[in-house]
DNA sequence: TATTGTTATACTCTATAACTATA
DNA sequence: TATAGTTATAGAGTATAACAATA
């Protein structure tokens, strides 16, 4: 079954950025403010790790969602080595606006399938949630040669 | 249930891109790559559109992909304008390898689930499969205004 | 004139290496 | 000396606009 579901999941992957892109975020923007706004502020490197991205790669994605008025930087730790990252009112509006959306548009393509499959569908939604904790550890930053 | 699909498939997509690029390949040149092999050779402009792509986006991904020898440029169509891409058998071979690893990965996520947990995603992916062939035409090219 | 694809240009995304500041 | 983050640099990823070739 993992075979079927590799596919699966390479293809849910490509509905959700179709669904995802089709604004004015990045899926990696999208992601992130998603993160932020459903786990609260955090640390750049915890954000770094989180996300499977280099902490460099963080800096530089927090100072753009930062200059667009979507994230805020913070000192407050105690360490005045760190930065804590929080989502700002208009981030977190628009995380809101853009779920409606995706979640509309899932609703539109969920209506279309017969009632079991749907049923099927939700059902395994907490399994999926379940997989999705799973992966603690499986975070490998990518090199640098990809094509 | 909308909502919580849309965020399991957020994370879900989080999850595929750690698994997925933990290599040499970007998730982009995967998911072509994916597409080539499951359904063969196709047109450019096709591939575009199936990728949710603009056009000099898939000249350039083709173009890559070309020069590091996972893909070939044919031009037998009889439209002499056209352009077919098709995966030569090294990218055949990668991409076997690269869905074994995930799938791999995939299992061991998998086996530390409780078994209705297992079924039940199981159980889900037909439904699945459904679901991601009823979008079809939900192919909007992203803004170039992206954070 | 319309379609297929490429080239030119610009910006995001991401990495590694080198650096600064704090612990 | 170790850790948190930034800056410098380079290449992938992607868009729109302008172009060339074919239909």
């Amino acid at each position: 079954m993992e075979n079927e579901l590799t596919v699966v999941l390479e293809q849910l992957t490509r509905l959700v950025r179709q669904l995802a892109t089709a604004g004015e975020l990045s899926m990696s923007a999208l992601m992130l403010l998603g993160r932020l706004e459903r786990e609260g502020p955090q640390r750049l490197t915890e954000l770094a790790v989180g996300e499977g991205v280099s902490q460099p790669g963080m800096t530089q994605l927090v100072g753009r969602l930062e200059r667009d008025g979507w994230v805020r930087r913070t000192t407050s730790t105690g360490d005045r080595r760190g930065v804590l990252v929080e989502v700002t009112p208009a981030g977190r509006e628009l995380v809101g606006v853009r779920r409606n959306q995706r979640a509309e548009a899932l609703n539109h393509l969920l209506s279309t399938l017969h009632p079991e499959d749907q049923a099927a569908i939700g059902r395994a939604l907490p399994a999926l949630t379940r997989l999705i904790e799973a992966r603690t550890s499986v975070t490998t930053p990518r090199s640098t040669t990809h094509v």
